[in-house]
DNA sequence: AGGCCGTACTG
DNA sequence: CAGTAC
DNA sequence: GCCT
């Protein structure tokens, strides 16, 4: 029995707002330093609070120093970094293309930590990451055996749940990307900027002494064109520097964040005439101008930083019924960090961060470039700061620490582990670990059977087999068995379609649904419980798991929702009827043999079949077949855009409850793929092929 | 400052 | 009603 | 976490 206080619930979101520093502004009262003869200065907003920021430009104005807000018109960077490596990353974030320059003056001793800078501020990211704990679970003899094999479930899981890339070598971007240069314009090469810790600034202001920057000099920074051509071969092309990439996984803050900082003060310059438009392009204002878009994709490939937004990113598209998601988009990698730390959500019982993330994901998935740029993040729907942040550090690190440390929390696996029995939601799940104690699938088994509901004794009894995938050729098989079984309790009318991960196209799916209808409105009345009783009879179906028949009965009994409709028309529209079977493949080899039951060595499958009247059998077919966002989607776009309630058994009105009819009173007169147009169209959207419904 | 899909079955 | 499923 |  495990210790009684399983420890507090896991990874609590915590939202890294930069603690606003206590400002240690000294405003002067003396006259102070005059700076008018210092070069113009650029402060960099890494690491600083923007009010900070704010407090220091203004104390270097006030004190006649040139300051700008434009990085290119800087001679001196000031940057509360530390390395050379960060600062130059900055800097790059900000369109700003630097190499070390070892010349032109101070060439002194490379960057060495200055001696007093012991703990800068504002660096704590205290990870809370769970400690102890962990150790406890080893111990435990006698339980070995069971141990072992969870363990093997627990990968299984692990494997299923989120199809992980290999474990990727995303190359710190310090490699290239695309792209020459766009400074042919000035025929002299621009100056060196000096990139100075901040921390000189700070000397200044409490010495009130205009001080040398040598010692705080992080870097001499040569203004570069790009590097074209990303050379793919070279892993790291950091240059000789011997710092390591970056031990401490503590990347890019909130670039964006300073981003949306920065265009701020720059507005009276927006459509400055200085030559960069890069600058421009990081600009995450909502809306990008359309006219320097323009021009930008009419420099024609070399010099544009980012690919011209699609349009359903230019026209803001909001649901991803609205676009096309295609299975393998290119930023697979990416998209598979965000969704560990969505699933961490899921786990946790936290519903929003689940929306959330399937928003950004659905729309990343969506997009069909490879992202080289944080701007491009920033500028489709439902991506902000933290998603481009999460990006960022991916893109330099190759790894994203909320993602690892998700996936790696030891109290998750184990709620993972629950959650992986069918029947069994992350409220059961984390109860099970939490106030029960249990840790593997056997203390459930030993110590909870009697008390769980039927439905997770059968998910826990074939708990391996409902995690396999079923390939498609088996999936086809169980189709057609399911067809011929309602053909023969019915008529050779039946129409059935697979839907779900098999439609759009999935090697394996979790599960088989398939959609049975028929034309006549009669033939689908009951006709759930007829297919099922057949092939149990035929011994295919070994349990089922839940029987919905609210259409049949509740249909003709009552309307739902708008109870007058006058006179002859008699909507009743069923809801969908379904069963939710286990599955067993009834035939295999010797089963004839010697006695008589020798074992049915065929895995168990997940199966639903769903029977739509054909009057409703494309909203039956479009409501199965995608993805989940984008079938969340659709009814949200139904609501938000045409007033509609959607649901897979039919359409109505929000107002009045009236039956939106969109194939027509009886249904269409082509086929279940004709039906599911119509309702797109219906619906005011343009078709989207089932593989193009690939939002997760 | 409130919303985030809509519905049905089990216990 | 809460929980789960699709 | 993002949008209205």
């Amino acid at each position: 029995m495990p210790p009684s206080t399983p420890s507090p619930s896991p990874s609590t979101p915590q939202r890294s707002s930069i603690p606003s520093t206590p400002s240690t502004l000294v405003s002067p009262r003396y006259p102070a330093p005059d700076l008018s003869s210092l070069p113009t200065v650029f402060i960099l907003a890494a690491k600083l609070a923007s009010d900070r920021r704010d407090a220091l430009a203004k104390w270097l104005v006030e004190h006649r120093a040139p300051v700008t807000y434009d990085v290119h018109k800087a001679r001196i960077v000031l940057a509360n970094v530390e390395r050379f490596a960060r600062a130059r990353l900055e800097l790059r974030g900000l369109g700003l293309w630097t190499e070390k320059a070892e010349a032109e003056g101070e060439v002194s001793g490379v960057v060495k930590s200055v001696g007093g800078v012991k703990e800068e501020r504002g660096t704590s990211p205290r990870k809370r990451m769970r400690v102890g704990e962990g150790a406890v679970r080893s111990g435990k003899a006698g339980r070995e055996g069971k141990r072992r094999r969870v363990n093997e479930d627990l990968e299984n899981d692990l494997e299923a749940a989120s199809p992980r890339p290999p474990a990727s070598t995303v190359t710190a971007g310090s490699d290239g990307e695309t792209t020459a240069s766009d400074n042919s314009i000035s025929p002299k090469p621009p100056p060196n900027i000096k990139v100075i810790k901040l921390h000189w600034l700070n000397q200044v202001m409490a010495t009130s002494a205009l001080l040398p920057y040598t010692p705080y000099l992080i870097y001499e920074a040569r203004p570069v064109s790009r590097p074209s051509t990303p050379t793919p071969a070279i892993p790291s092309t950091t240059p000789s520097t011997p710092i390591p990439s970056s031990p401490a996984p503590q990347p890019g803050l909130a670039i964006l964040q300073r981003a949306r900082e920065d265009a701020l003060p720059v507005k009276t310059s927006t459509f400055a005439p200085h030559g960069s438009r890069r600058f421009h392009t990081f600009h995450p204002t909502k809306h990008t101008p359309k006219l320097p878009a323009r021009v930008t994709t009419e420099y024609e490939g070399e010099d544009t930083d980012i690919p011209p937004a699609p349009a359903w990113v230019r026209d803001k598209l909001l649901f991803s019924c609205q676009r096309r998601t295609p299975p393998n988009p290119p930023n697979a990698e990416f998209i598979a960090q965000l969704g560990k730390i969505k699933h961490a959500r899921l786990l946790t019982d936290d519903e929003i961060g689940v929306r959330a993330y399937s928003t950004c994901i659905a729309a990343i998935a969506a997009y069909e470039y490879p992202l080289r740029h944080p701007a491009e993040i920033l500028r489709l729907p439902g991506c902000d700061t933290k998603i481009a942040n999460l990006w960022i550090e991916w893109r330099n690190t190759g790894r994203v620490a909320e993602a690892d440390a998700a996936d790696s929390d030891p109290d998750l696996q184990i709620v993972n582990t629950f959650y992986n029995i069918w029947g069994v939601g992350a409220t059961t799940a984390r109860d099970f670990f939490y106030r029960r104690g249990w840790r593997d699938l056997d203390d459930i088994v030993e110590e909870g059977w009697s008390s769980l509901p039927r439905v997770q004794q059968i998910g826990l009894k074939y708990y391996d087999e409902f995690l396999d995938g079923i390939p498609r050729a088996e999936v086809e098989a169980i189709a057609e068995t399911i067809r011929a079984a309602a053909v023969r309790v019915r008529d050779p009318g039946i129409e059935i379609l697979v839907v779900g991960g098999y439609r759009r196209g999935k090697e394996y799916s979790g599960d088989v649904d398939v959609i049975v209808s028929h034309r006549e409105l009669a033939m689908t009345h009951n006709l759930v419980v007829d297919v099922v009783g057949a092939l149990e009879d035929e011994g295919w179906v070994t349990h089922t798991l839940l029987l919905s028949l609210a259409a049949s009965e509740r249909g003709q009994a009552t309307l739902p929702f708008k109870a007058r409709v006058p006179g002859g028309r008699r909507t009743g529209f069923d809801t969908l009827d379904k069963a939710l079977l286990v599955w067993q493949d009834s035939v295999w080899e010797g089963m004839e043999e010697g006695g008589k039951k020798a074992k049915n060595p065929n895995p168990h499958r997940r199966v639903d079949i769903i029977v739509s009247p054909w009057r409703t059998v494309g909203c039956a077919v479009l409501g199965w077949s995608g993805g989940t966002t984008f079938q969340r989607d659709i009814r949200r776009y139904a609501n938000k855009v045409r007033g509609w309630k959607f649901d897979s058994s039919g359409i109505r009105d929000r107002r009045t409850g009236e039956v939106v009819a969109l194939e027509g009173e009886r249904g269409v007169r082509g086929g279940i793929g004709d039906a599911e147009r119509a309702v797109f169209e219906g619906l005011g959207l343009f078709y989207r092929e089932p593989w193009e419904r690939c939002t997760g």
